[in-house]
DNA sequence: GTAAATATCGAAAACGTTTTCGAAAAAACC
DNA sequence: GGTTTTTTCGAAAACGTTTTCGATATTTAC
């Protein structure tokens, strides 16, 4: 009933719990003989180390925390798929927890962790995050950090991300290229870097193109959750403001959908009247009509490389080596799909 | 750097770890005067316990597992949204891990959790789980243990499910109100409990409304993964031996979407050809054209009313009173769309 | 045969907490 | 004032492991 502990084995062997843990760890000074005779019945009566002991003693806990703003999205799901594949190749657990979007609740988490003494964790920063004194405390407090793709670029640590610059780039000279002149842009949120990057790209490929930019283009969204929802409002809005608009760039593929949605409702057609491309690749852009054009983003890849630089600093930090912080950039390449095959 | 230890809040103080343990824990046999002043120097010093010291003492870990066969499934990450969050209000962790449907892999990961000391385990199972005994240790180790969605019937412990029987019974009704006589079903695997009530569900419909069952007009997918390959490959399957079929009931809606893909590739009309019922209730299935009508299944619901259950179990467990084992039925609703509006 | 080297073991401290139990001090009672 | 009760504290054991270091026992060297 209760887990068999070390003691057990030693009083059924009549040797000491030293030479036990020893045996168990092949320590050089235990021999041969007693080594079998441990390993024997641990085996047998299925000794498992108790989790709690080992890591008080060695304070490391094969642990690391997961924080993202939302589960329920592809893009999130995915590199949750990939952190989670990769940790348990290494022997480590994920514990996850979903901010909302929040700063409030994104601080209690990093609480959380740091008390659970996580070896490391991995964040994706809430929309809402303005302050950063919870993560560079994290960081002082020598635990490992690595952020992906809503990442604090003043905050002194790894980073996963992708070029979302040029790749908004991409996105909006794609539109150039099949004709559009009258481009607008839903931005999403203010605040977070990959939106201000992706505005920023939008623009560039505008002033490339001698397009003048027109700001009265650009539809942001205070509503701190790249919605559906916001789509279709951006879409209404769209329509009673500018009629004349033929391409939109959209932040995320979800509110794209939205979008597409409204103007199906409202019979204009994509990508004839209006082209459109969207952001991430969501499965759903496969399916929906007309199929919608994006830029992929590579959610697995990203959740692999974010936990390969926590693990190596992981590494490192126990080793008491000095740890250089990566900013590993993942390619993305633009999807063409029928929303703007013209 | 290091962590605050009740040590130092003593020696600070001048008094015993015993009475600065009592005093953060506001036992009766502390003066208030000194609770006053370990309280505060407590927070000064940002003091927080170290879990496994604690864990390893009180033998809770405040942590359950959770073992789900995809993270990247609409209804999935839906569970876990309501597991997290609920869990967090009682201030559990959750250790989240991926089956990917293999049986194998579910094993270690069971045996993973057990050494971590989890407070409970909340499970999915994985179609391809053919024995339980990994899970009964589980139960003999007086481990909490409650599974849902893909339950097992035979295993004694606390479940939460839909009517899986019910819901297909609506959905298959639902077509034959709508005028269809010669249903198909794509049921996916074979094994896991829900698949098989599902179809009981379908073969209750027909006989009760005197249509007779035809077993080729069933498509099972050992593939293992409910995808929406499986729906297109069923589609196609379906138009060659089957051209007179008039509806199909689902067994999951991302599988319906890709035959409504597959159909829609073929210039089949729905629902005027064929009308199609999903199940689950994927976002995916409102913007699809046409919009697929499904089984609403409470995913979030779900994954609150699993963690609620296997709380009430851990408190239980902890005072030594007996568990009843609950069966917790959720509602479903037929959502109609598109796809059945003849 | 003695000295030195090696092989094998175990006692004990440590990680940071919680809780039992007894002791000392203070207060209450007669 | 002496006894009892109450308040307040701390020593110590325990949770299960890891690791240091010293103690035997055995082997090797001469």
């Amino acid at each position: 009933m209760k887990p068999v502990t070390l003691r057990e084995i030693a009083n059924k062997l009549n040797i000491s719990i030293t030479t036990v843990s020893k045996a168990l760890k092949d320590y050089p000074d235990v021999s041969p003989k007693t080594k079998f005779l441990v390993k024997e019945l641990a085996s047998t009566l299925n000794y498992k180390p108790n989790a709690f002991a080992v890591n008080l003693r060695t304070r490391e806990s094969k642990t690391i925390g997961l924080i993202i703003p939302v589960i329920v999205h592809h893009f999130f799901s995915n590199v949750i798929k990939g952190i989670v594949a990769q940790a348990e190749k290494k022997g480590y657990l994920v514990i996850i927890l979903q901010s909302n979007e929040s700063y409030e609740l994104e601080k209690k988490q990093i609480d959380l962790l740091m008390n659970q003494r996580v070896d490391g964790i991995i964040i994706s920063l809430a929309n809402g995050t303005i302050e950063y004194k919870h993560l560079t405390d994290v960081i002082k407090a020598n635990t490992p950090l690595v952020m992906f793709d809503k990442i604090a670029k003043i905050v002194n640590c790894s980073k996963v991300i992708i070029d979302d610059r040029k790749a908004a780039y991409d996105a909006t000279q794609h539109l150039i290229d099949i004709g559009c002149r009258r481009i607008a842009h839903f931005r999403g949120s203010l605040l977070p870097q990959n939106s201000i990057d992706r505005f920023l790209g939008y623009r560039k490929a505008l002033d490339d193109n001698g397009i003048k930019y027109d700001p009265s283009l650009v539809y942001i969204c205070e509503c701190d959750d790249n919605s559906f929802e916001e789509g279709k409002e951006n879409a209404r809005l769209l329509m009673q403001e500018h009629n004349d608009v033929d391409g939109i760039f959209i932040n995320t593929d979800l509110v794209a959908i939205g979008a597409i949605s409204e103007f199906n409702d409202a019979g204009i057609k994509i990508p004839e009247d209006i082209a459109i491309v969207g952001f991430s690749n969501w499965f759903m852009s496969s399916i929906i009509s007309p199929t919608l054009s994006t830029i992929d983003q590579p959610g697995v890849k990203m959740g692999k490389a974010a936990f390969k630089q926590l693990y190596k600093e992981i590494k490192l930090k126990k080793r008491n080596k000095p740890v250089e912080y990566q900013q590993i950039v993942l390619k993305t390449k633009l999807i063409q799909r029928d929303s703007t095959k013209l």
